[in-house]
DNA sequence: CGTAGAATTGAACACTCTCAATTAGCGTGG
DNA sequence: CCACGCTAATTGAGAGTGTTCAATTCTACG
């Protein structure tokens, strides 16, 4: 767990927000007569779920922070996505997960049955458009993931990483980071020693500082990650 | 326009072909009361629409080949997928087209306007169902496509693509693959030169042959591009 | 205070890219 | 029908970015 202060000017970014819409509408949906979701707790580096594991639960964060993972035979690691307070996730249209989910952080979920979910859907369009929309969002995530997994420099990764992750939980600009730096390069298709060593140089140039690990201090240099 | 001979036994795999029960079903849709469906040529290499375009049809390949992609500002490129005849395209969920979309060859392509779909699927559940599969399908292979683009070596991208054009367009052991070097390198992250110097090592390797361009002949060592 | 895990930093290496030259295939027009 | 020219593909050599392996430092936590 490494706090991390951004200056507010450096992190006005073009990247899109997570759609607290969708997030919203799915606490809303959670509250459908019928519609059935308790909550559970998840101590840090749990697993949720396995790859190919037949979809029991939708999930949605409400407090913690997961991550999302394919493994190659070699044990070499690619996670999908993080997902942090509101973030729904293993949202399916089959029946099993395509990728692996673990609690990167002490995480409490809600939880609701695909079943449940697929009922309201039946009933009611907007629900059923709403959850296409949820899949799309996280296909659009991808899309401009794949971006930057295959044509992007190692700094212009962790600049990006940096700008999204600073749209999602951000305030003041000081953001609290919940992963660490294997998982931050397991995202970026990077090592961790590569990971940190472009922090290290972001903060040399006084891009951004620490605090909490390593003393540190925010500073001003207007910043564009433009691609 | 390369064809390219791949001996049978080597293409036994284990990547799930595309879903034509969808593009079927796409087909079927087409057939309902009220839904406008015509027919559109382009030669190859013309632009159907641009990255963040409102989204004005969506498409199906009857022949041909599309490529969808995203650019960055020093221009380089990355391909998010190919369509290839039955396959279906920029279908979204919102007004925006989020990749830019070409024709490889001379392509034509089925147009279907998406309220008429959403119309469709405010009507039957079944449809609606549908739409969201096939956005689900679509966020799948981007899925494998960031494990592959952030974790794999240039030869195990290049074994995985022919493995996944195999599934889609082989027939007898053969393919004949309407994109050109730069389009495969700009869909693995990879350039032009390390795509042909792969392909050229699988060829003195033996485990595949090219008609057409060079001359060549199909061969029969079993490989396994397992991850 | 001592230990364990995470992060940082360094140095050498490897894989892929870049730049360049050559070759092959194909369409066009003489 | 062949020569020409254009584009795509191949191949080579050198450079660069990120990886790998290793040592050290830092921090949290008991």
């Amino acid at each position: 767990m490494v706090s991390l202060n951004i200056n507010p000017v450096v992190c006005r970014n073009n990247i899109a927000p997570p759609s607290q819409f969708l997030s919203h509408q799915f606490g809303a949906m959670a509250g459908h007569i019928g519609l059935v979701a308790s909550e559970y707790c998840y101590k840090k580096d749990e697993e949720i779920f396995g790859e190919d594991e037949p979809a029991e639960y939708v999930y949605q964060v409400i407090t913690g922070a997961v991550r999302s993972y394919k493994l190659l035979s070699d044990g070499r690691r690619q996670i999908g996505a993080f997902y942090l307070p509101g973030e729904v996730f293993a949202l399916e249209s089959s029946s099993a997960h395509r990728l692996a989910a673990e609690t990167i952080v002490d995480t409490t979920v809600r939880l609701v049955k695909p079943s449940s979910l697929e009922r309201l859907a039946s009933l009611n369009v907007e629900i059923a458009h709403s959850l296409w929309a949820m899949t799309a969002f996280e296909l659009e995530h991808a899309e401009n993931h794949m971006l930057l997994l295959g044509r992007k420099s190692a700094m212009k990764r962790i600049a990006n990483f940096l700008l999204e992750m600073d749209a999602r939980l951000a305030s003041a600009g000081v953001m609290t980071l919940p992963m660490c730096r294997r998982d931050i390069g397991d995202y970026l298709g990077l090592t961790l020693e590569t990971v940190s060593r472009a922090l290290s140089q972001l903060e040399a140039q006084g891009v951004l500082g620490f605090s909490g690990a390593r003393q540190n201090r925010a500073t001003e240099s207007p910043v564009s990650a433009k691609d």
